[in-house]
RNA sequence: GGGGGUGUAGCUCAAUUGGUUAGAGCACCGGCUUGUCACGCCGGAGGUUGCGGGUUCGAGCCCCGUCACCCUCGCCA
């Protein structure tokens, strides 16, 4: 070993120890005379000295070290003289006193400093990707991939504990037309054929239910080549999960434990169980998303009852037409939104959909609104859409009007960012819920058809079993989301396995069999040979890590992350390829 | 594909309304320095202001185009 110790580990009880340590030259001090170097790796610091009057030549060659060399350093550990403990590292009451040096790599100028501290990095993100071998010694990151690996294991210990087994599914998989876009694969065997990775394993991990397999698990790499956000990349870690012989609740308190074991592996937190399990209707109602940050109030109201009978027309017509206003009580925002303010936040609003945003102050209820639609609202009607919004002196009230589902979603986005404008949520709370009761389908406006609100193989909710032909767009399905802080971290469904009900949904979702058979082929031989009752859940391990660090991009947890084009920095991808590496793949580049 | 933001030395930033030779800290190079821990002191080198074009007597700054990175809408069953 080139190491006896690591450099976080010596503590004044070791002192008159002999210790050798390995690592980078985190820093030099040199006094001309005695030469101090700060010692780093993964666990942490040590400073050695090396001092001309013990050991001359050594002192000599320790003048030459430089930043990021990596040294091999022997000597004997050492109480630091009284007045120069450093309180600011766990190593500081010892130094090692070198009398052995051996210098293993000499390292080029480093493009940034290696920054030891916790959170942020000062440099560009785009430096820091370039040159990623460099960035992934800084302390955070090293903090970073260590939570991560944390959350792995708990998750590992406890899925092994309940009997899951951990399968691996192939990458090379069969290109299918649902869902997001694909990477594909040319295969060379197979001239003009082409594989497709996985968006998830969906398919294999409910194969693996029919074959008895009963309890399956993977943390798995998925695939999908759609456009980056901050929250997404081309290739994501899912945490993917299926059980037999379990109904939706069984799911959701397993997924409970084992976030609270995540927690508790990599925070020492507790969490309260169970989550709160909000219907879709109700957390779009409430909170005006299908993902709510629960971490603080704001709650919207829905006000078209009050407002039915309203002389302003924006109200009343879209009342009349069957949609939607909805109310969003700001608490002091009257003073705190002047009209500059208000003009931003009807932007914002425009910006997620709105067609306008309709305001109102509420100074003093005894004087009654202020501002432009104040006029159309008499001191009754006022009261009650205070009363049902929840609105106070000094609130501002925002409203929208639409369409139920846009109207709720316009304001859930100005709750958001107001709740962020003024410091309303809370950084350090951990707030998840179920969402459940999804719409089995949605009505695709653009295809003019009914498609499916998860995905194929969602089972229907038992209550609404009855209906389903006749009122696709009324039917709820047994579909699951997770959410932490308003962020969705999971999702997924109790499956069909019975092969009349998928009949039946491809028929809403406007397949022939014949048509199903030519897309999901073998797959309807597999639910026909015998499928068990099972669900399962995909859980988006990158988001959960991230949120468990304080990080706002999953590129932060992430060792090898692409940009936001889905491009590598540091190594150059993509790029072009060889004539005779096309040649092979039977591939011709269109101009 | 649409909207927004950023781009000046290796890194982080500055540069009055368009005005002379584009500055600072850190890093780098040379010298000095025996108890520092953001060590200190003296000196030095380092720039196609992302790239291309335009306006102007004069452009880091204004205009057009383009590239890269970030945020976001669409998209992500």
């Amino acid at each position: 070993m080139y190491r006896t110790h690591t450099c976080g580990e010596l503590r004044a009880p070791d002192a008159k120890k002999t210790a050798t340590l390995a690592g980078w030259v985190h820093a030099r001090r040199d006094h001309g005379g005695v030469v101090f170097i700060d010692l780093r790796d993964r666990y942490g610091l040590t400073q050695v000295v090396f001092n001309p009057q013990e050991k001359p030549q050594l002192a000599d060659l320790a003048h030459t070290l430089k930043f990021e060399d990596v040294i091999e350093v022997a000597g004997l550990v050492r109480p630091r003289p009284e007045g120069t403990l450093n309180p600011h590292i766990p190593t500081g009451q010892i130094e090692l006193a070198a009398d052995r040096l051996t210098i293993l790599s000499r390292a080029t100028p480093s493009p940034f400093e290696i920054d030891l501290a916790p959170g942020r990095s000062k440099v560009a993100e785009e430096t820091r990707l370039t040159y990623r071998y460099l960035d992934l010694r800084r302390g955070a990151m090293q903090r970073n991939l260590l939570l991560r690996h944390k959350a792995a294991i708990a998750m590992r210990k406890f899925l092994d504990a309940e009997s899951f087994l951990e399968i691996e599914t192939p990458f090379l998989y069969k290109s299918t037309p649902e869902g997001a876009r694909e990477f594909l694969v040319p295969s060379r065997a197979n001239p003009h054929q082409f594989f497709a990775l996985p968006q998830s394993p969906q398919v294999f991990k409910q194969i693996l239910m029919v074959a008895g397999f009963d309890r399956y698990f993977q943390i798995v790499r998925c695939f999908r080549d759609e456009d980056l956000r901050a929250d997404r990349q081309p290739e994501f870690t899912q945490l993917d999960l299926e059980m037999s012989f379990a109904h939706q609740g069984d799911i959701l308190s397993l997924i409970e434990r084992l976030m609270a074991a995540v927690l508790k592996e990599c925070l020492g937190r507790e969490i309260p169980l169970p989550f709160r399990r909000i219907p879709y209707r109700e957390a779009m109602d409430q909170w005006g998303s299908d993902k709510p940050d629960l971490r603080f109030g704001m709650e919207i109201a829905d006000v078209t009852e009050a407002v039915r009978a309203s002389p302003f027309k924006v109200f009343s017509e879209t009342a009349a037409r069957g949609g939607s206003v909805k109310a969003l009580a700001v608490p002091g925002g009257a003073g705190r939104y002047g009209r500059a303010q208000v003009d931003k936040l009807a932007q914002k609003a425009v910006a997620l959909g709105a067609k306008g945003l309709a305001w109102a102050k509420l100074e003093k209820a005894a004087a009654g609104w202020t501002g432009p639609i104040a006029k159309f609202f008499d001191a009754a009607a006022q009261k009650e859409i205070g009363a049902r919004a929840g609105a106070k002196d000094g609130d501002l009230l925002l409203f929208a009007a639409d369409n139920w589902e846009k109207a709720c979603a316009v304001l859930g986005g100005l709750r958001l960012s107001i709740g962020a404008e003024m410091g309303l949520i809370p950084a350090d709370r951990f707030e998840f819920a179920w969402v459940v009761e999804f719409p089995m389908f949605f009505h695709s406006e653009a295809d003019g058809k009914w498609v499916a609100g998860h995905h194929l193989f969602t089972n229907v909710h038992p209550e609404d079993a009855a209906k389903m032909e006749k009122d696709p767009g009324g039917t709820r399905s047994l579909q699951h989301d997770l959410v932490l802080n308003g962020h969705e971290i999971g999702g997924g469904s109790v499956r069909i396995h019975d092969w009349e009900l998928q009949r039946k949904v491809f028929g809403i979702l406007g397949m022939t069999e014949e048509e199903a058979r030519e897309k999901f082929g073998f797959f309807i031989d597999v639910l026909k040979s015998g499928a068990p009752p099972h669900g399962g859940i995909a859980l988006g391990f990158d988001r959960i890590v991230a949120l468990v660090a304080g990080e706002e991009n999953i590129r932060e947890v992430i060792a090898f992350p692409k940009t936001h084009k889905g491009t590598c920095l540091m190594t150059g991808s993509p790029s072009r390829v060889t004539d005779k590496q096309l040649d092979e793949l039977h591939i011709q580049l269109k101009k």
